[in-house]
DNA sequence: TCGTAGTGACTACCAAGGTAACTACTATTG
DNA sequence: CAATAGTAGTTACCTTGGTAGTCACTACGA
């Protein structure tokens, strides 16, 4: 990442991110001294400067009468805009959530660009209560790793299924399942990434990397049960598969522990604090 | 806090803003229609629910040949914004920190404007490891509680004095202490802010409500400590007088020579009355 | 004279906001 | 049946403010 991009997404211009930068490596700078190591035209640095003072990143001192800059540490930059937004949280989503009207019936919502894609998964994912299945490739399955590890930290049950080669990072959680295929070739078709919770929500999504990517997203129940049910399926099928290659016979007994999928958790099932294994 | 300038601040554009809210009270709309509620041109608003799409923040579906609208529910939106700034801070900060140098020695530095000098504060209270000393009014004091209370479950030693009238949300913390003052109007001159942690850093601010507020802010040494020593010194005062008033004890008498230093010639008694806990 | 320090007055460009006028379709009603 | 009003979407153009970028100037000390 470049810090440079990276400074523009926190809403610095790209004369405040070359100062700021060009401050942290030459502390204590005049504002000449700062246009010479920036780039900045000297005609604009302190205008740049001032707006960089005035939003507190940096700081001016006194020496010989001359006005030296200082650059607020990277450390507690980020740890002011992360508490920015956090208190913007705080304060917004009780005002929208109040202006939110229920939709009569759960629409089917077409979302578009990879990107989105990924965070309408970590939405999903964020807000599961009980139950929840991923099916997908080890790059998709990758960005939402966090949320899944959230999301078993909550107790919710959650099932994953990862196609591809077997990454290096994959972790050892009690219901992860792979399908080993060489690449995306294998089976026909583009790649597809399902996300499902509680019987409740689904995303379905085809995640191109180009631009083409797109999704559906929705609360609708029917999609949402198929949804489950296919990863399900899709699980019950793997490892029905992987016993019968070990022994051959009684498969009922042996697939007993998967049970708690469309039964609920049960009590010989409740194995720990979301580090199993 | 207005929706409308909380959005803003996420980035979105004033049309972007305004659809968005239209869209979460009337989902499910045509662009004609989101306009309509929105006051948004309608020659803009395919182009502003365009942006709002490619974010991410939007979606489509259709419904009988038309395109309708949904917008993202608002925790969504926000959970995504805080994410998107944690990980911008985990790729960015390791790579400003490599790019920022070691000043020399610690410059005494002039931190602007009233919010400025909090943030500064909530840095100062958020990196402290072992010892915090924070003195000031409640105004401010109250500003930096939520870092003050993750120091203290850090195990940093925090000890905190507030002036003027007991507030009603105050913390029942080990060291707080409180001087009972009527109004800002009783010791001389404006209102002060005083953070000091590790006998390393420190920041002695002047919260002037206006724009006229300033603060110093340095890992100068001699003046961390002097920071520290006063108010270690000014609890330790207020700790005697108040177990004085217990046993009885009264040196007003004796000391009223010194009340001069703080009343000039008046004598009238320390604040100091015992509320801690 | 050169390097440091700082400022005023420009130009160019673009995103965002804002207006007018247009097409095309549908439903209602006199 | 034609006229009208409302819905749906589009093209063209204009204004404004902020950002980027240039040039020319003053002032000072070594």
């Amino acid at each position: 990442m470049d810090v440079l991009v990276g400074l523009l997404q926190l809403g610095f211009t790209e004369y405040e991110a070359r100062a700021y930068v060009a401050l942290l490596s030459n502390p204590g700078g005049t504002g000449y001294e700062v246009a010479k190591y920036s780039g900045i035209p000297r005609a604009k640095i302190y205008e740049v400067l001032g707006s960089l003072v005035a939003r507190g990143v940096v700081s001016t001192s006194q020496s010989d009468g001359r006005a030296l800059h200082h650059a607020l540490d990277p450390e507690s930059l980020l740890r002011r805009q992360v508490g920015q937004v956090e208190r913007l949280r705080d304060d917004l989503v009780p005002v929208l959530s109040a202006l939110a009207a229920q939709e009569v019936l759960p629409p089917l919502v077409t979302i578009k660009t990879y990107p989105n894609i990924i965070a309408g998964a970590r939405d999903i994912v964020a807000t599961a209560r009980r139950q929840l299945f991923v099916s997908g490739w080890w790059n998709e399955v990758e960005a939402i790793l966090a949320e899944l590890t959230m999301a078993r930290k909550r107790k919710v049950d959650t099932y994953v299924v990862v196609y591809g080669e077997a990454p290096p990072a994959r972790p050892r959680w009690r219901h992860w399942y792979s399908h080993e295929i060489d690449n995306r070739r294998r089976i026909s078709g583009p790649p597809w990434f399902i996300v499902a919770a509680d019987h409740a929500e689904a995303l379905i999504g085809e995640p191109t990397p180009g631009s083409r990517a797109v999704a559906l997203r929705t609360r609708n129940r029917g999609v949402a049960i198929v949804a489950s049910e296919y990863i399900k399926h899709d699980i019950f099928l793997l490892e029905a598969s992987r016993i019968m290659d070990e022994k051959g016979i009684n498969l009922n007994h042996d697939l007993a522990h998967l049970q708690s999928m469309w039964f609920g958790r049960r009590d010989s099932d409740l194995g720990g604090d979301g580090s199993d294994e």
